[in-house]
DNA sequence: CCTAAACCTGACGTCAACGTGAGGTATGAG
DNA sequence: CTCATACCTCACGTTGACGTCAGGTTTAGG
């Protein structure tokens, strides 16, 4: 598969894919011509790369950790942080709620105090 | 109370409160000297917005949602607003609750792939 | 009055994850 | 063979929320 086709089914940039490439998340096989050739699996890969990204994880968190997330085999040193990242997304979860709540009740708020208006 | 006294208060940097300044989301008093003068009030302020950009919202929004999030009244624009950042809030706990799983999963495994050797 | 600490205003630096050309090559249908 | 696409590699630009340094001023204690 070429790269513009991997990123039209994975909903990313060709540039996106190029930048992982160069930070290592993602490889890729040439062609003779040295365009990029990807296996079928590469659309899971990048899926998973959004995925940790979207936790906010950065690309050398994740480059150290989807060796572990894709194999299930992980160092103690890629257990600890993998617990550390998880703890952290569990915290940012708590923020998230909490603005949530707030926001939510502003809006309860203004509601009812418009439709006590009519 | 002094810049360096709310910074420490609110765990935030004074330039960040510079910076809020700027930013129009933070008023301070001036001394004759020129020094900014916060009333007590501004700590609570400063954790609200710091909540907000927390929640992923950027200077400019809260800029506009600041007013109705402190007052409790708004526009039916800033209801539309206030109700689109509360559902890109859901979202992205979604998003973040996807990833905690999953890094969940994987260390459950290899968890268990260690403990099976011992 | 003196001085250390805190404060002031610019203004340039940073970092991540790409966006955006520029200028050239590969691919494949007709 | 031809030509429209799709692709390639630099390499500089962008954005947000500050960090950081320079050079000067204010404040409060002794």
């Amino acid at each position: 598969m070429r790269i513009g086709q991997l990123a039209r089914r994975s909903g990313v940039s060709v540039r996106a894919l190029r930048y992982y490439e160069e930070q290592r998340l993602l490889e890729s096989a040439r062609t003779s011509g040295g365009q990029r050739d990807y296996p079928d699996e590469a659309l899971e890969r990048v899926q998973l790369i959004q995925d940790l990204f979207a936790a906010g994880l950065s690309s050398r968190t994740v480059v150290e950790l989807l060796p572990c997330v894709s194999t299930g085999v992980a160092t103690p040193a890629m257990l600890d942080q993998l617990i550390i990242e998880r703890d952290r997304i569990a915290t940012r979860i708590q923020d998230l709620n909490r603005a949530k709540t707030k926001l939510g009740r502003v809006i309860e708020n203004v509601t009812a105090a418009s439709v006590a208006k009519d």
